[in-house]
DNA sequence: ACCTGAACACCGTTCAAGT
DNA sequence: ACCTGAACACCGTTCAAGT
C-alpha cells in the first residue's frame, strides 16, 4: 500500500506516460531520487527495477537508465507465447517471491504478461483462485524420494522440505490451507509423508490426524514470520528507520516503566547487538522440542 | 472482496440511497433475497445485518425490515462523542472481530462512526498504522494475576491466556508482531510472563530467547487457523457450498489416483463424520508435547 | 481547529463491443 | 474464440475549501 518504492515508481511511471519524459530521455538517476523522494538509495534502486521489470525503462551501462523506445507496448500477440492459466500462475508467483503477495493484483499479473486484466479471467476465476493455484503449485514443487527412513528422520525431513518451500515463498504460509481434509492437491503429498512416519505407532485415526495436523501447523506457524524477515532484508527503505523508531519506543517501554524487568534483563543480557533473530535456528529447536515431547526416538521405529 | 453478503449488501445500500428504497420501505424479505441472488437464507440474514448496523435498516418485528427513516444521516457532531483515537480503534476491532481483518477499511470504521474518512487521519497515520493500535490494544486486554506458580503451570496459563486471546480475536495473529525485541507494548506482559517461568533454570540469554519465541510462535501459528474455523461456522453461505465442491476434488485426488494411499485410509478410518477440527484439543496436545520435549516437569521449578 | 468534498491513483470484476 | 475499453463499485490518501 505504502511502500516508498512502489509510489516513487508509479510518479515516474504516470510521468513516462505523459510524454514528460520520452522514449530515450535519461531517467533521474538513482542518487537524485534519493534526494528528491527523501528516501534510501536502495529504495530508489527498487523502484527504477519495478519500472525496468515492466519494461518502461532500459538501464544503459556506464551512463544511467533511459525511457525504453518501445513504451509499454502490450506485446503482440501473435509470435508470443499463448496465454494460459501455467503462465498466469507462475508469473504471480514470480511477483509474490519478489515483491510479496500484497503486490499480486490481477492488473500487475496482466501487465507483466502484456495482457489486458479482463483477459486474466478467460484462465482464472479471479484473484482468490490465483492465489489458491500459487499454492497449490508451490507446495508441489517438492517431490519425495523413496528413501527408508526412521520414523525421526522421516519427520525431520518433511518438517525441513516444507520449511525449505516457506523460505523460497515467504507469502506461503500466510494461507493457511490447513484443514479438515487437506484441500489442495500440492498438499496431500506432504501429509502423507507425516502418515508414512507415524504409521504403525498403534495410534487412533483422531490421535494420528492431531500429531500430523499439529507437525504441520507448528512449521507453518513458525514460517508466517519469514515473510516479516524477507521484506527487512529487503530494500524497502523506509522499514528500516520505521524498525528502529518502534524498537526504541518498546525497549523505552520495557527499561522505564520497569513493568518488563525480566524482558529488559534479558534484552541487556543479549548485548549490545541483540539477539540475532535466526529463524532458521528456532526452527530446529522447535522441531527438536516437539519430536521429544512426542518421545519419537532418534533409533527409529 | 467477494462475500456474496457484502455485494448484496451493497446492492441494497445503493437502491437505498438512490431513493429506489424510501425510508419506511420494506426492504426484499430475507427469502426473497436468498431467492433472487441465489444464495443461502444466512447470507441473506447477513447482508441485512450489514445494513442495520450502518443505521441504514431497521428490524420491524413480525413485519420484516424496512429503510430507516433517518437515512444515513452521520451522526451530528455536538452532543454526540468526541472522535478519539481509541474510539476509531474500538470500532475497528468491532468490525475485526465479528467481520474480518479485510473488512476494516479507513471508510468502513468512518462511517461506522458517522464520520468522514479523511477525518480518521486525524487520529491515525494510516490503515496500517490503526491495524498495529488494534493489536497492540488486543494483546494488551488481558491482566495477569499475581499467583505463585510452578514453571509448568506458569508456561500453560501464559500460552492459554494468549490462546483466549486470540479466539476472542481470530484477526490477530495474523498480524505477526513476532520480531525481535517485541515492538509492541501490549506484547511485552506476555513474553514477561513466559520469561518469569523460565527463569532461574540457568538458560544462555540465547537459549531463553529462543525457547520464548518458539513457544509464542507456536500457539500464534496454530490461532492462525482460528480465523478459518470463525469464517467457516460464521454465515458466508458461499463457503459452505464451496467448500464441499474443493473437498469433494481433493478426496478424489487422494482415493483414486492411490498416490496418497495413508491419507486415503486415515479419511475412511475416521469415519463418515470426518474429523472434528477442534482447535482447541489440537491446542493442548501440542502445547503439551512442546513442554514436555523441553523437559518442564509438572512438579514444578 | 476540526471536518468535509473532491480528487487521484489504485483495486477486482463485468459486459458490450471489437478483431 | 479471444481479447480489449469502458465502466462500476470499491480502496487509501491528499489537499484545498468550508465551518
Amino acid at each position: 500500500m505504502e511502500a516508498p518504492y512502489r509510489r516513487i515508481a508509479a510518479d515516474l511511471r504516470r510521468r513516462i506516460r505523459a510524454g514528460e519524459l520520452a522514449p530515450g530521455d535519461k531517467t533521474p538517476s538513482t542518487r537524485a531520487i534519493a534526494r528528491d523522494f527523501g528516501v534510501a538509495l536502495a529504495t530508489a534502486v527498487r523502484a527504477l527495477a519495478v519500472l525496468k521489470e515492466e519494461g518502461l525503462v532500459e538501464a544503459r551501462p556506464r551512463s544511467g537508465t533511459v525511457v525504453a523506445a518501445t513504451l509499454s507496448r502490450p506485446r503482440r500477440h501473435h509470435g508470443t507465447a499463448e496465454l494460459t492459466r501455467e503462465r498466469i500462475v507462475r508469473e504471480a508467483i514470480a511477483i509474490a517471491d519478489a515483491e510479496g503477495l500484497s503486490t499480486v493484483t490481477v492488473r500487475s499479473v496482466a501487465v507483466r504478461l502484456g495482457v489486458s486484466a479482463p483477459a486474466i479471467y478467460r484462465h482464472v476465476r479471479g484473484r482468490d483462485d490465483l492465489v489458491r493455484t500459487m499454492a497449490d503449485l508451490a507446495y508441489g514443487e517438492e517431490r519425495y524420494p523413496d528413501a527408508k527412513l526412521g520414523r525421526r528422520d522421516r519427520l525431520e525431513m518433511v518438517a525441513r522440505v516444507l520449511w525449505r518451500i516457506y523460505r523460497r515463498h515467504p507469502w506461503l504460509p500466510h494461507l493457511t490451507p490447513l484443514g479438515r481434509p487437506l484441500p489442495l492437491p500440492g498438499v496431500v503429498g506432504h501429509g502423507e509423508q507425516l502418515l508414512l512416519a507415524l504409521d504403525g505407532l498403534g495410534l487412533d485415526p483422531a490421535t494420528m490426524m492431531t500429531t500430523e495436523v499439529m507437525l504441520y501447523a507448528y512449521v507453518q506457524g513458525l514460517a508466517v514470520h519469514l515473510e516479516r524477515e524477507a521484506q527487512a532484508t529487503s530494500a524497502t527503505g523506509l522499514s528500516e528507520e520505521q524498525w528502529v523508531d518502534t524498537q526504541a519506543g518498546a525497549i523505552n517501554a520495557m527499561f522505564f516503566t520497569g513493568r518488563a524487568p525480566l524482558s529488559a534483563k534479558l534484552i541487556s543480557d543479549l548485548g549490545p547487538d541483540g539477539f540475532d533473530f535466526d529463524l532458521d535456528r528456532i526452527f530446529e529447536f522447535g522441531l527438536q522440542t516437539l519430536l521429544n515431547g512426542l518421545g519419537i526416538g532418534k533409533a527409529g521405529w
